[in-house]
DNA sequence: CTGTTAGCGCTTTCAC
DNA sequence: GTGAAAGCGCTAACAG
């Protein structure tokens, strides 16, 4: 039977009030009779009542803020779902979520969103922050002004968040690796890599990190080049079915799983009769059909949903359970899914 | 903000005592009023806050019941730690979690078990259940009087239990034939699976439905035929080894994650310096070393730890939350680990 | 410094 | 049939 304030208090000889302000650090309590109840609390393995505590947070309102870069796409739309779900769990203990989208990396939008919601009073946020010196800024005071900042999904150097959750990109890479080397065993293999802007972190890291591994540990597997992609569909569409007709000496594909890219693949294979096999990145309804249809041997899956819901919940624990993140940075792990995977 | 029994009172002009018993069907309420208020209930969405209600709970003692077919080995100790990991979390609400190890499948101490946990009191049991006559009788018995049963890992064809939690053993011999195809690809193969005693429902299941989808998806990759293990571990390891050096035509092979299997391929393949790459079932030490090793190519986990967790924190729901599974089979995921998966 | 008290939402008991 | 009240463990406000 877990012990409680008031058992405390009784084996102490003091009030119920006393106790809450020993074992709080409040002040207002003679040293000795601190201590004294401090013991006791040990001794007894105190740990404070978590439901009784969230019922009382009814008079205190504590909401979350939530904040994204972009309006919500096929990924964030996931991250969303989990966020919401987790949004669900928590309202019995009286912590509310509030959401704001974000538009096109927009940070003008952003740092208005931050400022709302400051206004209007939160107890912690969760952002994708966009990386520019305002947003920075704004973060960086903000988090030592004592607020907690959770980093979703991307970060910014020189803010220290309570921790970041999101994908771990070079295991991405690595994992890609892995799987190609299932794919080729100890033959010789040549791979071609799709990918978004390398602008971008994420998507330079996943592909460095590949290259690096194939090197080191696989180095059969050679990485021919890495094709970035633009941002309109159809000219990506004509783009990979161009190369793919060119290149007769790749043998297998590294690739996010974007609608174009993935037709453009099927397509080509359908026309040339060419056996290519893909590794895919990011598992939706494109990833699912060709693994179907045969072409895709894997597709490595970065759990969106499931990091939308982490992070709340981490959010929760902190504010309400007192418990911090274990980690600075909180990976959700890559799922290795294949055809069979699927169904069932 | 969610509605309370307080608000639906106050509107309804009655007590929350009134409150109460209409809206819980208690009865001694006047059928109009309870009418009145059940409509308002539903026009304010109410939905009782769980966490009130566990406060409460505190004069209740409700304990949930865990009795296991055998001793903690390896497996079932991570089952157990997923368990304990749900206790400590779920004894803010004043649930406890009572545990009971079995041994060896003797189905006398499991009806012991049984008949004391009920006689000290249980809300709920999840239970490995022993196939057995008096234990089949026993469970249905107590489930049509109102017990809600749990089964965990295994199960008993004509007992109904709230749900079955444990693994999918035909997805995961469909998962080894999709591992296979990718090692394979398009080439012929032969397969020589190694699995614990055909006679129990789980190995049997996982090595039939291994066959079928080769013969059905990937007729090119053959099972050449499968070895039944000892409980003898040095008699096992020396059968792997004659039987590896007798086969040449092996290509690939189908096991379970035990040390002297694992052992008995790692050092023949030392030995004979021949290529045999493994699909292996079970995340331990064992796999992770051969994976590491580089001739276990990738293990399917069956998450164990998660399969004790998931099972408790359904029962809670069950009891405190009102909330039923969604399903009566409940599988963990099945997971694909490569050598990448590990590391970072 | 310390004790008392009201109240969070719900259940249960008892009095009317 | 119905209402009032106590209490689960904790917090916060206030009185002493």
């Amino acid at each position: 039977m877990a012990a409680t304030m008031k058992q405390i208090a009784s084996i102490a000889g003091v009030s119920i009030g006393t106790v809450d302000r020993a074992l709080k650090d409040k002040g207002r309590v003679a040293p000795d009779v601190a201590r004294r109840i401090k013991e006791i609390a040990k001794q007894l393995d105190y740990h404070p009542n978590t439901i009784a505590k969230s019922l009382v947070n009814k008079n205190k309102n504590i909401t979350v803020g939530v904040i994204t870069h972009i309006k919500p796409n096929r990924f964030y739309s996931d991250v969303m779902k989990g966020i919401e779900n987790a949004a669900k769990e928590i309202a019995d203990y009286n912590v509310n979520v509030r959401i704001a989208y974000g538009s096109e990396f927009n940070h003008e939008i952003q740092l208005e969103q931050i400022n709302k919601m400051i206004e209007d009073g939160i107890s912690a946020l969760a952002i994708v922050p966009i990386d520019n010196p305002a947003i920075e800024n704004k973060l960086k005071e903000l988090q030592e002004g004592g607020l907690p900042i959770f980093f979703l999904g991307a970060f910014l150097d020189n803010v220290k968040p309570m921790a970041y959750i999101g994908t771990d990109y070079e295991k991405a890479g690595r994992i890609g690796a892995g799987l190609l080397h299932l794919l080729a065993s100890d033959n010789k293999a040549n791979v071609l890599a799709f990918s978004p802007t390398l602008n971008m972190f994420n998507h330079k890291t996943r592909i460095e990190s590949l290259d690096k591994t194939l090197k080191e540990r696989y180095p059969n597997i050679q990485l021919k080049g890495t094709i970035e992609l633009m941002q309109n569909p159809f000219q990506n569409y004509v783009m990979v079915r161009d190369i793919l007709k060119k290149d007769n000496d790749i043998d297998f594909l590294f690739t996010t799983s974007q609608q174009n890219v993935i037709e453009a693949i099927r397509d080509t294979i359908k026309e040339t009769g060419r056996t290519i096999r893909v590794i895919a990145v990011d598992y939706n309804e494109f990833a699912r059909k060709g693994m179907q249809d045969g072409f895709i041997a894997a597709t490595i899956s970065q759990q969106p949903e499931l990091q939308g819901y982490r992070c709340i919940h981490m959010i929760f624990d902190y504010l309400v359970r007192d418990i911090r993140p274990e980690t600075e940075k909180y990976f959700t792990e890559l799922r290795i899914l294949i055809n069979e995977s699927l169904d069932g």
